[in-house]
DNA sequence: CAGTGGTCTAGACCACAGC
DNA sequence: CTGTGGTCTAGACCACTGA
């Protein structure tokens, strides 16, 4: 089992500080030849390492340190760009498309539409620190929201909401799952096809407890540590 | 990209109902002689159906398709063999340890105690039909439950709380986030070193706020669905 | 344009599972 | 004991990144 002696070795430069968060690490046909190995056997250890969060690839980059995961708490109605800025980094997002459309059935499952009515869709890539870490998509409901896409939908949606429509979020049903990323979604993040990510879906629900829109989050699954405090019931 | 393909191939077999639930797939050999590709290229869609969730599998047994996930809820109060049976599942337990040991320095870090204090652990295994799906080890602190190992700790810690003691979990702090498996862990769950896992911490508080307990739950992660509804702050 | 990562081939040996 | 999965080797070609 050479590649679980390659990786704690990785692990422990990681540790003593040798390999910084966020530098690349050397070409590896180098790392392969300074273990004695083969690129199949080096690239088994890196996976390993990507599967615990400890690196993370780049498409045809290269492999790099994983910075601290961002601590997401989903509770919280503080937005993405806030949430950044109370842990110290520094948040960026990118407006992909926002477009009316038939909902697609995924989405009209979650919003308990019939197939094919007509939502709002708003993709988004977030940068954390420069690094694209997400891709949310938004299903909105439109009759909550008249000529919404006349105003910005590029950061805060919870702030036009609030102070164009009035509209606050008061409780949320979430789900957390992994799976892998593929196709625009794998290459917003400039991720490779199958790299393991976090997905959490959200549903929205405003102060009169109408279902107002759905989130589905992709997230390079090392950028991200879900962390909540609740209340049992 | 052939492995894409591949795994796309068997997705639909396993959406079409061809392969169901719990069942194990052919031989790698004959899987890879079927798609007309070698060995390596076929346990790179294999892996890649493993991140997805769609298979898992048992180490040197080969590969199974995933049943539906437990859908897991850190904010409920009902122990694991209820929330499975309100699912339609079949719980077991299985005890691995249970001891009086001076806490780890982690176990240390989230009770908040000088380190080597002396704490109750106790190790679990979790079946959910049959199937190893999570390894629990909890911290526990000793002065609010005396002679606690005289009792069950086999099953649900939270009854023997309540029952024997007179205390309820009334508040917890968790957090998510991915791994993977090695070591014990890996072996109790019946899983190849490095499979992707879901590691659940958790922060127990008493119907006082007083601190009681830690769980640390190594996942795997195609078993499990956390899912929660939240008010918003 | 050079070097790199992504992908793939065609083998091999071993230890273990399960008969 | 047989077949299987786990691990590893020693290459190869291509498309892309980044200088």
């Amino acid at each position: 089992m050479q590649y679980l002696k390659i990786m704690e070795a990785i692990n422990e430069q990681i540790d003593a500080g040798l390999l910084i968060a966020g530098n690349k690490l050397p070409a590896e046909r180098k790392l392969a030849e300074s273990f004695n190995t083969t690129r199949v056997t080096l690239r088994e250890s890196l996976a390993l390492l990507e599967a615990e969060g400890k690196l993370y690839r780049e498409d045809r980059r290269g492999w790099f340190v994983s910075p601290e995961p961002l601590k997401y708490d989903p509770t919280y109605t503080t937005n993405f760009p806030a949430m950044a800025r109370e842990q110290g980094r520094v948040a960026r997002s990118q407006l992909l498309s926002a477009k009316r459309v038939p909902a697609s059935r995924r989405a009209a499952s979650l919003l308990q539409l019939p197939p094919l009515t007509e939502v709002y869709r708003i993709d988004r890539l977030r940068f954390l620190d420069e690094r694209p870490v997400v891709v949310v998509t938004n299903f909105i409901l439109p009759q909550h929201f008249p000529d919404l896409l006349d105003h910005d939908v590029t950061n805060s949606l919870t702030t036009t909401y609030r102070e164009q429509y009035g509209v606050i979020y008061s409780k949320t049903r979430y789900r957390v799952s992994t799976t892998s990323l593929l196709g625009e979604t794998a290459q917003a993040l400039r991720a490779t096809s199958g790299s393991p990510a976090m997905f959490v879906e959200r549903l929205n629900y405003d102060q009169h407890n109408n279902l107002i829109d759905c989130d589905l989050e992709y997230w390079r699954h090392d950028a991200i540590c879900i962390e909540s405090l609740a209340t049992l019931t």
